[in-house]
RNA sequence: GGGCGGUUAGCUCAGUUGGUCAGAGCGUUGCGUUGACAUCGCAAAGGUCGUUGGUUCGAGUCCAAUACCGCCCA
């Protein structure tokens, strides 16, 4: 592109797509391997193969991208490993509505292997679209290593992974207490139900006692359970019913007799402070019934209706029966009272429904001694966490971890490994497909019609994806990952999974860093939903702001582990920052346009040449420190602040004016200003990746038309993507001092600004000023020029002097440090005005040279450190030497009047 | 019940080894448009950093208590 074709503004959708296709066609996602270098590796948190994107998806392939992209400058070899899972669940309830909606019929109507045919056409069909919205938000990821939880690879990962845990008694089937999702027909996990609070009802009721007139009253917020109970239990210490012990009350409607029982877990203060005891149908409940060998009773159907179990009331909804059942035991003049009650409702993740915890026959797996292993790695420091807090919360989970139910009734995943024999009852479970029963050589075999939950393989993911179970290359050389990221919403689902497997299996720690970011939210800090409407579409948002300014918000408005609030305020104010960008990339072509393209001598650097490198190689430290401690939106922060701030607000402002002085003034001028430029490109690459490589790539095009234009120190890259990034150089001696020197010449051309502003004097009119510099005059006589035109003074007018007998009439004065001015205003000037302004200005300072002035005298001299004590004693100098200058103003006015 | 986070300008948020009366974006007010950018420039107003106590020469920053909001685990 020629600089000549430049738009006024930065036309982010006409740059975008054909730069990610040039990227990714030039094979620049994609690392070499190169054995004398640790790699930096990131595995992608795999999004659900046929999702949709959504903030959450935006906002870690922004933080990931940035860090692949920032690694990748670094001349590390970088990989990015993208891929999509399953997701049982979701996808498979996507097929069958889509099934019912066009065909009308169930997946049993379709049987099995032909649904599953047909998952897998919508996976080919529906598949690609969210990988294509990752591409859209600029991740640089190695599609070539894609990776699928189903693909063969992986799915032999998950059946070795099964059949080690299996071999080593860590995996085992029995019935026990799981989550019961009677819509979905399946049993879920302890981390897939969520409880809320919700209104229910608290039902009272007398339990009779066997052969007797007494009865124990009892409180449920389910009495349809109350068919289900195998006792009645009271606390050892409540001495109301302690004579009951041992006998039998009667289940009501049914009259099967259940045992009273004693035990502490009983609540006095809850209820009636007995309990009745479901061991089937609650967590607790079954507990209790474990302590005390109580026979379990099933009273729900898969579909939650009720079964034998419940006698008459078979076959009627769990809710219906609720109401039968209670109007029952009213007629038998069992009830007592009903009242309203607050209660923890269990729901699934998925959908919302109510779940039936119930006895089940499921797979598990044994999760204390894999947790162990993975708390120990994080206390050695093998893995560290960011946010650090995160770590307790992680220690909490894994130290109190129950086993985890793998087994999920649906038809699209991993099969469970296992056959059943018909004839010998035993389980073969095994790497490759058996033909016959394990133990008895029976042919009778029929395999396990589950599948496997799918966070169980996406557990395996950092090491799956890279080859294992085989010894590839690729997890040789790439495994261990260095960087997790992701949200903290699924530290236990799925990364503190991926600690213990990979540690079970591959004996090492799969990362050696985990990063966790926020949630990102509305405006308002509400979660995102479909039902309040504030859902944010992320493809919207860059369709009307850019890929750069969305990735650039995300990235610069939240901190680890801290929710966002989104706000399309700030995205537009990033799409202006990008042209900002742009624009200032326009001007400086056109002065590499406009300078001669080399210089005659070796020019040296005017004072505010060596002000904006002084300041960029400042940033340059602070970006370099903000990136070691994970710091990045804070590093963004400060690159747009310098960029826009410094660089664009002044250097440029003065920049034009060197560049007016031709010759070698101009060359290096357009040379510096091109230098930052690009270096500043550099530093932002990793936040705004799209404009920053469509601008970089023309000023080098530009620059390389004439070699003796700016280059980089070791030539032009063949694009910014491998860059390489800007280390810091050593701090020059008189850094600081030149920063220093500068922003007195800021301060000044503020002063002028201000009270320009101040006294209405228009824009346009070019006053006269009369400015004593003191020590600083040489100073000020090199910037004249500039200090004219940034404040709007005519250049012809400015008379600097080192010194100054008396006040100029008829002018207004000002103070800044060191230096005073007097601007002529004729007209404008009053005395009084004028006096009151300094007297108030005196007494401003005035009260902070005491403030000083005290600190100095007390125990601060002694105690602090001497640098910031040197400060204070410069300050309180500076802060008199202006004081006395207006003291001296305010006489000289006195004086003529 | 246990744990964690937040509370800083009208709004949304920064502010990491504690350094001396606090920053940004948006919004507000005033002014400004021929030469990079009105997706802009210049200037201004606006905050006792939730409250109370403590440590320290010095606290938005560390400690303790407390209030309110939110999240996680049970």
């Amino acid at each position: 592109m020629n600089k000549k074709e430049l738009s006024k503004t930065y036309d982010f959708r006409s740059v975008e797509d054909h730069l990610y296709d040039w990227w990714e066609s030039g094979g620049y996602f994609k690392p070499r391997i190169d054995p004398n270098q640790k790699p930096y590796v990131i595995s992608i948190p795999p999004p659900n193969v046929t999702g949709e994107l959504h903030l959450g998806h935006a906002m870690f392939v922004a933080m990931e991208d940035l860090m692949i992209r920032h690694s990748r400058m670094k001349g590390i070899p970088t990989l990015w490993v993208p891929g999509t899972d399953h997701a049982g669940i979701a996808t498979q309830l996507q097929v069958e509505r889509d099934l019912q909606e066009t065909e009308g019929i169930t997946r049993e109507q379709l049987g099995r292997e032909a649904f599953i045919e047909r998952t897998w056409a919508w996976k080919r069909k529906y598949g690609g679209i969210i990988t294509q919205q990752l591409r859209r938000l600029g991740a640089s990821c190695d599609w070539e290593r894609e990776r699928f939880t189903l693909d063969e690879g992986l799915s032999r990962a998950v059946r070795e992974a099964f059949v080690q845990l299996y071999e080593k008694g860590l995996i085992y089937r029995g019935a026990y207490l799981i989550n019961w999702s009677p819509g979905l027909r399946t049993a879920v996990s302890d981390l897939e139900v969520e409880y809320f609070e919700e209104e229910g009802t608290l039902y009272y009721f007398r339990y009779p006692i066997a052969d007797s007139e007494e009865s124990i009253p009892v409180a449920t917020t389910r009495p349809e359970t109350i068919l289900g109970d195998t006792a009645v239990a009271i606390h050892p210490e409540d001495d109301r019913y302690s004579h009951l012990i041992g006998k039998s009350c009667l289940v009501p409607m049914l009259n099967r007799p259940i045992p009273v029982i004693e035990d502490s877990y009983v609540d006095l203060e809850f209820g009636t402070g007995a309990l009745k005891i479901t061991p089937g149908h609650d967590p607790n409940d079954y507990e209790i019934g474990q302590r005390h060998d109580l026979p379990i009773v099933n009273v729900l159907n898969p579909d939650a209706t009720m079964n034998a179990n419940a006698g008459p009331y078979e076959g009627l909804d769990r809710y219906q029966c609720r109401e039968r059942l209670w109007s029952d035991m009213e007629s038998e003049g069992l009830t007592i009272k009903t009242e309203p009650y607050t209660m923890q409702v269990p729901r699934t993740q998925r959908g919302g429904e109510i779940v039936e915890p119930m006895v089940s026959t499921q797979w598990f797996v044994r999760m204390e001694p894999l947790a162990k292993p993975a708390i120990e790695s994080v206390r050695k420091g093998e893995i560290r966490i960011v946010p650090e807090r995160f770590t307790k919360v992680y220690y909490n989970w894994l130290e109190n971890i129950r086993d985890w139910c793998i087994s999920r009734q649906l038809w699209w995943g991993h099969r469970i490994p296992a056959w059943y024999c018909t004839d010998c009852g035993e389980i073969t479970v095994s790497r490759e497909d058996p033909t016959q029963c394990a133990h008895c050589e029976s042919i009778r075999i029929e395999q396990d019609p589950d599948v496997l939950d799918t966070w169980f393989s996406s557990g395996l993911w950092p090491f799956s994806t890279l080859g294992w179970p085989e010894d590839t290359e690729d997890l040789r050389y790439f495994y261990p990952t260095t960087m997790m990221e992701t949200g903290y919403d699924i530290l236990f689902f799925w990364v503190a999974r991926m600690v213990m497997m990979g540690l079970e299996f591959t004996h090492q720690p799969p990362f050696n860093t985990i990063y966790l970011h926020g949630l990102v939210r509305d405006e308002q800090g509400r979660k995102m939903s479909k039902t309040i409407g504030n859902v944010i579409d992320p493809l919207e948002v860059m369709d009307e702001f850019g890929t750069d300014a969305l990735r650039f918000t995300l990235l610069t408005g939240s901190t680890p582990g801290n929710d966002m609030n989104l706000s399309l305020q700030r995205v537009a104010a990033n799409r202006n920052f990008a042209n900002k960008l742009w624009n200032a990339g326009r001007l400086v072509l056109m002065a590499l346009d406009k300078a001669p393209i080399e210089p005659k001598d070796s020019p040296e650097p005017t004072m505010v040449d060596r002000w904006v490198e002084a300041r960029l190689n400042g940033l340059l430290r602070d970006v370099d420190r903000l990136f070691t401690n994970h710091q990045y939106s804070e590093a963004g922060r400060q690159i747009y602040e310098f960029f826009w701030g410094e660089y664009a607000d002044w250097y440029l402002e003065i920049a034009k004016l060197q560049l007016e002085e031709g010759g070698d003034r101009a060359w290096l001028t357009a040379w510096t200003m091109a230098s930052v430029l690009d270096t500043c490109l550099r530093l932002l690459h990793p936040f705004t990746p799209y404009v920053t490589e469509e601008l970089w790539g023309i000023l080098k095009s530009v620059c390389q038309d004439q070699p003796s234009r700016y280059a980089p120190e070791d030539g032009w890259e063949e694009a910014l993507i491998v860059a390489q990034w800007p280390e810091p150089l050593t701090k020059v001696l008189d850094e600081d001092q030149i920063v220093e020197r500068f922003s007195v010449i800021m301060d000044l051309v503020r002063a002028i600004r201000n009270l320009r502003s101040e006294r209405s004097v228009e824009p346009a009119r070019q006053i006269s000023a009369i400015i004593v510099g003191g020590e600083l005059t040489d100073l000020l006589k090199s910037s004249q020029k500039a200090i004219a035109v940034l404040a709007k003074l005519d250049p012809e007018q400015v008379h600097i002097h080192p010194s100054l007998a008396e006040a100029p009439p008829e002018s207004v004065p000002l103070v800044v440090g060191p230096i005073e001015a007097y601007l002529p205003l004729a007209g404008l000037v009053d005395l009084a005005a004028e006096r009151a302004r300094l007297t108030k200005e005196l007494d401003e300072l005035n009260e902070q040279i005491k403030r000083i002035g005290e600190l100095l005298s007390g125990p601060f001299s002694d105690r602090a450190p001497k640098e910031v004590v040197q400060k204070e004693r410069k300050k309180l100098a500076s802060l008199q030497e202006s004081a006395d200058k207006i003291i001296g103003q305010l006489e000289s006015m006195g004086k003529s009047h």
